[in-house]
DNA sequence: CATTGTTTGTGCGATGATTGCACGCATTGC
DNA sequence: GCAATGCGTGCAATCATCGCACAAACAATG
């Protein structure tokens, strides 16, 4: 084994696997799942689970554990540090009231991206039903596959060609819906096409029933810093019209955001 | 000192102590600053500090650290496997629209409220000034003083009489304006008002220029399980047009919501 | 109801990760 | 140029942590 690293606590790291260990699909764990998830023993997972439940950051009824409102100490602290979030809030809120649509802000965290600001009708106002949901998932922190979204492939389009690359390499583009492009030859195009564009339009490649358009948020420096986009029904609208009517919207939001990101 | 505690893990408490240095108001620190704030030696706040880096949940620029946006995937979790915002989130929103006012959906945590659904106009529709932004931080997952916040009367009014007097015994009501009510006393009697109204209004106390008017959400059962408020700027509308004109809303909310809690 | 199989909670001794001191280096101020 | 302050980091001691292994609880089966 290499030599001892006094830099990196083990047991924190543990500790921070099981927290992770509860997302979306899994919600409440007793030791032995978490122990699956997170790669640890039976022992360790249960321990870890016990010391973050006396923290505050789990709830038990003593043999499962579920996330509590604690965490959202550490969202509450990042969305009031991150420069980020701050500038663009506002600017989405009031998109969401211009156009009523919802809109997204994300940047990417290794093969996913994640959803920094929010704004948004998530129901749509329609006739016929009481306004179905359309877009589950869409909260502030979710993080959905980069591949298969339209604010995703406008970051990687972003990328270095080498950086891309890499991501590239021996990954597999996971499906879906029907409609997600899963062939990497098929993908490299996409990426190409995005990169003349300036834009991305996907439509219900990453959920049935949903069409995201994004465009890149760049700095005053030329860097792309985050991705915005905007999802509709296709009941509502069409991808072209889409297209039409939103992606102006998306382009003079980048330019009037640029001197601020 | 006692037995030892195989189950509790000192080195986990310690790395959450350093994540929850970082907040609102010291959003960058370096190992000496965390050390302080999370009370531990620098030695042990630099490792753990590393260690956090290394996850991916704090960068760095070599002495400095701040939140990355990986810790939203706390918060995404959170929000999606949790009853509570999952079926708050839709109803606020539709509550913003019709309203074009700002809309919180908060949890007590130990003295503090918890935002964890929120709608919102950040931004007046003014005539004047381009839109002045009316109650800052007020984001998913921000903490506020609960003696200091409409929402946090509601709840502490709704808890049972022997556990608000131990919430009070010694405690200190921090100044948030010059209008916050500071004296126990004093408080008891709003809070008494509270449980006769059912509904609290609260002038500028915890943040200059916002009136905030809440109610408590209870569940088919009757136990009030969060509070739901709203805020508007006094220029706007004054606290008595506020109670007339949104009080009915709040009450209609929580009358409609009360079987899905 | 007895019995066997499976899952879960936890004490214990060994082990090595964690600790805080203390030293050396860098930077700042006088 | 020198003192003073702040910062990074080896190092050896130590004590928190680990996983085993057993016991207890529970479930399923004959």
């Amino acid at each position: 084994m290499a030599i001892a690293k006094p830099d990196f606590i083990e047991s924190m790291a543990k500790g921070m696997a099981v927290l992770e260990s509860f997302d979306t699909e899994r919600q409440r764990l007793n030791a032995t799942l978490a122990a699956e998830r997170a790669g640890l023993t039976r022992a360790a997972a249960r321990r870890h689970l016990l010391t973050l439940s006396h923290l505050g950051y789990l709830e038990t009824d003593g043999s499962y554990f579920w996330l509590s409102s604690k965490v959202l100490r550490f969202s509450g602290s990042y969305l009031a540090s991150a420069r980020l979030p701050r500038v663009l809030q506002p600017t989405l809120n009031r998109l969401a009231v211009q156009t009523q649509a919802s809109f997204s802000a994300v940047v990417l965290d290794a093969d996913e991206v994640v959803i920094v600001a929010r704004s948004g009708n998530d129901r749509q106002p329609s006739s016929n039903d009481a306004g179905r949901v359309i877009a589950y998932g869409l909260h502030m922190g979710a993080r959905l596959p980069a591949h298969a979204t339209s604010t995703g492939r406008v970051l990687l389009a972003a990328q270095p060609k080498t950086v891309f690359n890499a991501w590239m390499k021996g990954r597999t583009l996971a499906r879906m819906t029907p409609l997600t492009v899963t062939d990497p030859k098929v993908f490299r195009g996409l990426i190409a096409q995005v990169r003349q564009d300036d834009f991305c339009l996907s439509s219900e490649e990453h959920e049935l029933g949903v069409h995201a358009l994004a465009v890149p948020l760049r700095n005053a420096q030329g860097a792309t810093v985050a991705a915005l986009n905007v999802v509709t029904a296709p009941s509502r609208m069409s991808a072209q019209a889409m297209q039409r009517e939103l992606l102006p919207y998306l382009m003079a939001t980048a330019h009037e955001l640029r001197p601020l990101l």
